[in-house]
DNA sequence: GGGGAGAGATGCCGC
DNA sequence: GCGGCATTTCTCCCC
């Protein structure tokens, strides 16, 4: 390799990302410990200090850390680069760099996204109906003071209604939590009988008994601008 | 760039991982929909088609698909790389591509670790005194047949006790488990009375309070093989 | 393949 | 800083 200890530690210190190929293995102590046998990995090291070592395949970092000191130095004839946080250590040793680059990389830019657990609950505050018919959602400042119950409202009946959004399939845990908020509201106000409902496009069918067990109820509702697309019918770059 | 197009599809079809820096702008629709703006990026395609699409701070991918199909073509001057899997579609722009590599990497190792929350189990069922005198735990086989409870035994008056272990602070969650566990039990057994205990390190405040509520009960234990070192006490390869 | 639950979860927001 | 909670969560285990 052409780029050598003192350029990539320059770089560590100066903030500037760093992509390195080797073989290396990997010891990882702090919030557990572990340890990672030789083998190919892409390093990576960015600007903040985040340190990420990925295998040939997985989608997730085998070894990570976050605002990490990072140095690299010669120990017994291989490159050892050395990593700490907090409470944090992690050693990789090098026995052979394949490839080293050093980036200048600007980005301002922040991801937007459309679709989420939020964006479902606007939608119902925005659209009682969903729910059923005279259903009204109480302020969200209302909601807010008991807690971080997703949609808060008065059914035609006035008997108070508390609904757990999920983006996808509900599952035993979001019964769990709609079980909490109706035993809390019912505690806070006092009151004998409050209605829970999960809206979620899904629901397993072990949350679904356990919500029946409860006296609670299921909507079929949807994320906004969400479409399980079939590739046909929607116009892509890659068509071109 | 001196890498062209085709060396790149090649790789993408030959499964051989690909590093590429540039200046893009991202479209993701899928699971929920997203967009992100010009600037510098970190794109890596692993050998099993996993894209990860990284900024130049943060731990986590920007945006990242799995089982990608990855295709890059010229368009309107600008190269662009199409990823497309199951029911998801990613386009890249890619307006200045600063550097592009392909490698070939193999790694066989898989990574081992120490202290997880079932290493915890494993401690309180060989040292079940952990708990509290005269504690028996169950064997493994009694416990899978009534679910996913962590310990599961007999204190010394042979009441059924219910322990989950947390790893690090116990929350509501914890408890809303422990909870929902009692409950099965309690109905699965025909029985009255059955303990609930929360094994961690730690409790919130508000989970403590609920599990007050519940009359169950928390023990301070921690993962094992788990130390919070100063630094001062270890020596490191660092170090030398 | 779906359900259930942990994760060295991470990241966001609120107090 | 901690607490509570969603996440394009991801991953593993087990049915």
């Amino acid at each position: 390799m052409d780029i050598d200890i003192a350029a990539l530690n320059d770089a560590f210190q100066n903030n500037k990302p760093v992509i390195l190929v080797c073989t290396c293995s990997v010891h990882y102590s702090g919030r557990a410990e572990s340890y990672l046998s030789e083998g190919d990995r892409i390093i990576i090291v960015k600007a903040d200090g985040t340190l990420l070592i990925h295998q040939p395949k997985g989608s997730n970092p085998v070894n990570y850390m976050k605002n990490a000191t990072i140095h690299i130095n010669h120990h017994d004839g291989n490159h050892v680069l050395t990593s700490q946080a907090d409470k944090e250590f992690l050693d990789i040793i090098i026995t052979k760099l394949h490839s080293a680059s050093i980036h200048e990389l600007e980005d301002n830019a922040a991801i937007e996204l459309i679709g989420s657990e939020r964006d479902m609950s606007d939608m119902i505050y925005n659209n009682p109906s969903l729910i059923e018919p005279g259903f009204k959602p109480l302020s969200r400042e209302e909601h807010t003071r008991y807690g971080f119950i997703d949609v808060f409202g008065n059914d035609k009946n006035n008997i108070l209604v508390v609904i757990e959004c999920k983006r996808y399939t509900a599952d035993l845990k979001a019964v769990d939590q709609l079980e909490r908020y109706v035993r809390k509201i019912k505690q806070l106000k006092g009151l004998k009988h409050v209605r829970g409902i999960i809206a979620s496009p899904k629901i397993s069918p072990n949350a679904l008994q356990m919500l029946k067990d409860h006296k609670f109820e299921w909507r079929s509702i949807s994320p906004p601008n969400f479409f399980e697309r079939d590739g046909k019918s929607q116009k892509r770059l890659g068509d071109y």
